[in-house]
DNA sequence: CGCCGATAGTTGACATGTAATGTTGTTCGC
DNA sequence: GCGAACAACATTACATGTCAACTATCGGCG
């Protein structure tokens, strides 16, 4: 794909003015297409990929969890997990409970229907990871994984 | 190709025990943290980086083009488009202009306080670039954009 | 001409993400 | 223990993304 004439003029340097784009932005693009694969999916199950996110970490707890801690782990700002919740509540995937000892916290359960959702959505699922990447071979997936996680350790101490 | 039964029986207890599902949640996550940090960068000149992107599309092509080629460009279903238009003509960073061969297409047309605006962004996000994955060295890079690349290859073709 | 299917955009309804602000309920210093 | 700082959520306002359905044109074809 070629870039315009005057992108490159304002950022001379390499063709592709760096291999640091160059990686990022293949980085944005695959998650999008990605994310487009997903989010069809989920939406053949009813869900949305939130959701969806939202129920595997409740099943992978094993146990009913805060609010806040769901949102810790979604890399998510707090204020979107209320109304996520506030909708798979009333499709009856989970249940809020009041916690006793410290009345502010609300325990988020994953119901019987959710369990049984996502077990109809797990194969289909490992399915469509493999499609997506499994032309890859495992030295490669490594590989991809281990350059991943290496760049995200930037992210540690960069508040700005 | 599908797996085996064998696989299908590891794949329930431990959630890494796929290679793909690693790598993909790899991608997806780095995505996430990188996103986070763009958005802020393009908040604090009073943009998005949906917005960001259409400008930096628009600048990239030179000339005025239609509506739908740059949703094309941008991954992105159509009607998405119309708002983000709306918004940017009300900054008065693009200007629509109909066409008069074809009546039904409209030509998208950035302005020059919208290349002003982005000159002055062109510097901090070269530099957030070179935080975010600076600390891969070249080979690295090349690698992660050749995997990510070889990743897509698999788009093509799946329509599910 | 006049109708028909395709094309380019727009609109509406809804889910989500972000920031800013408000509401309770807790806890801690004095 | 009492009031202020804090913590856990909820609420509001706005930008965006998705799908479905609609409008305005265009291009052919009889």
């Amino acid at each position: 794909m070629k870039k315009g004439r005057l992108q490159q003029e304002l950022q001379k340097k390499d063709p592709f003015q760096s291999a640091e784009q160059e990686a990022i932005l293949n980085i944005l693009r695959t998650n999008d297409q990605f994310q487009n694969r997903f989010g069809r999916l989920f939406r053949k199950h009813g869900l949305t990929a939130s959701q969806y996110n939202v129920l595997r970490i409740l099943r992978g707890e094993g146990q009913p969890m805060p609010s806040l801690e769901i949102a810790e782990r979604m890399i998510q700002v707090v204020p979107a997990i209320t109304g996520l919740i506030d909708r798979l509540e009333k499709q009856e995937l989970v249940s809020r409970e009041r916690c006793s000892d410290d009345r502010r916290v609300v325990y988020i359960r994953i119901t019987r229907k959710a369990l049984r959702l996502l077990k109809t959505i797990d194969q289909p699922l490992t399915d469509l990871h493999e499609r997506l990447i499994g032309h890859l071979n495992r030295k490669e997936l490594k590989e991809l994984s281990r350059l991943l996680e290496k760049a995200r350790t930037s992210l540690k101490g960069i508040d700005d």
